[in-house]
DNA sequence: GTCTATAGGCAGATAGAC
DNA sequence: GTCTATCTGCCTATAGAC
């Protein structure tokens, strides 16, 4: 792999940055070009060069967090290679998103779901696909090592692991209380491990 | 208990249901006076003498919202007396709201919650903490007469069952599928009966 | 209680100069 | 690429007649 040199963000990604943060917090329909341009200093009409709309914006928001997140998960393959561990660091992930105050990017735009755009509308849907996918394969692997126990088909129980951390993850952070999350999660991952 | 006349809906109660589906459906911020005005055949400003303002109404919808889920625990209790089964009902709730294409109430406003007025906020957590009582003091008697088994405090534990009631709800409405939330349901009870 | 009329603000978006 | 200026539309909300 070679080394990045480590440069300047373009104008886009400090726009992606911004919105990012915006989406996670308030969602995509309650915050607006206006919030973005006030924190970079720049016009409302320099965004639309960048992105002409919302929609477009949106869309490239959720494609570079699914982007990130399957990264993430690549770096849990190759950082771990116990299959407890890689589930503890999976919740892990959804953990630190929530200490930095924010809702993972799908989990909210899920709740926004009926009014979005189309396009957004499928990479959610493709984010959760991609999540239900890296953990039905771990499970399976763990039932096979017999390293995790459970009842049922592995892409089933991949889906309530998704669906439990979402809604550990929404309920916590209306507490304030990052710790709710983390009481949840283990819990889950012992019901697992039993 | 007295037999009660059905009377016809009054202004505000119709008021009340349409924001209800609503919020359901579109969250808080995501509908408007003038949809509700359209479909009742009344003006917005009409909406204003019963309800001053949207924090009002949004407040009112929470109260009536808890008000009526309590009124479904309460239902529990006195028709069941299995343990079990009252677990079941309690997740059935949940099922026959999303079998209406809705969102809890309080699932979505949570994802809104930094945007919410005050007064929205401490109702949403109300309604939780509520719920959390409840499954609390009946995984409490469903450990102590050994028809459930489940490891730590029982409060941590139903505060896994809402969060993870939630995020089923929230993804299995984004894919359409009220089979993903059963699905998640049924897995959930069957790691307390275990 | 419901209406008409309107205020005042903010949203997303575009044209065109630099 | 970024700006100024502007448009259109929708939002919540209010005043005042009926």
């Amino acid at each position: 792999m070679a080394t990045r040199t480590k440069t300047e963000p373009s104008t886009s990604e400090r726009i992606l940055d911004s919105a990012e943060l915006l989406v996670q917090t308030r969602g995509f329909n309650n915050f607006s070009y206006a919030d973005i341009a006030a924190e970079l200093g720049i016009t409302k009409a320099s965004l639309h060069y960048h992105f002409p709309g919302k929609a477009e914006l949106g869309y490239a928001l959720i494609s570079r967090y699914s982007e990130r997140f399957s990264a993430a998960l690549d770096r849990i393959d190759h950082e771990h290679s116990d299959v407890r561990e890689k589930l503890g660091a999976y919740a892990a992930l959804y953990a630190d998103v929530l200490r930095g105050e924010r809702m993972c990017m799908c989990g909210i735009l899920a709740a926004e779901y009926p009014t979005l755009p189309k396009p957004m509308r499928a990479e959610v849907i493709r984010f959760f696909d991609e999540n239900h996918k890296w953990l039905a394969e771990l499970l399976a692997q763990g039932r096979a090592e017999e390293t995790l126990r459970f009842d049922g088909p592995p892409d089933e129980v991949a889906q309530g692991i998704v669906s439990t951390l979402e809604g550990a993850m929404l309920v916590a952070r209306s507490y304030g209380d990052v710790a709710r999350f983390n009481v949840t999660a283990r819990q889950l991952l012992g019901t697992l491990s039993g």
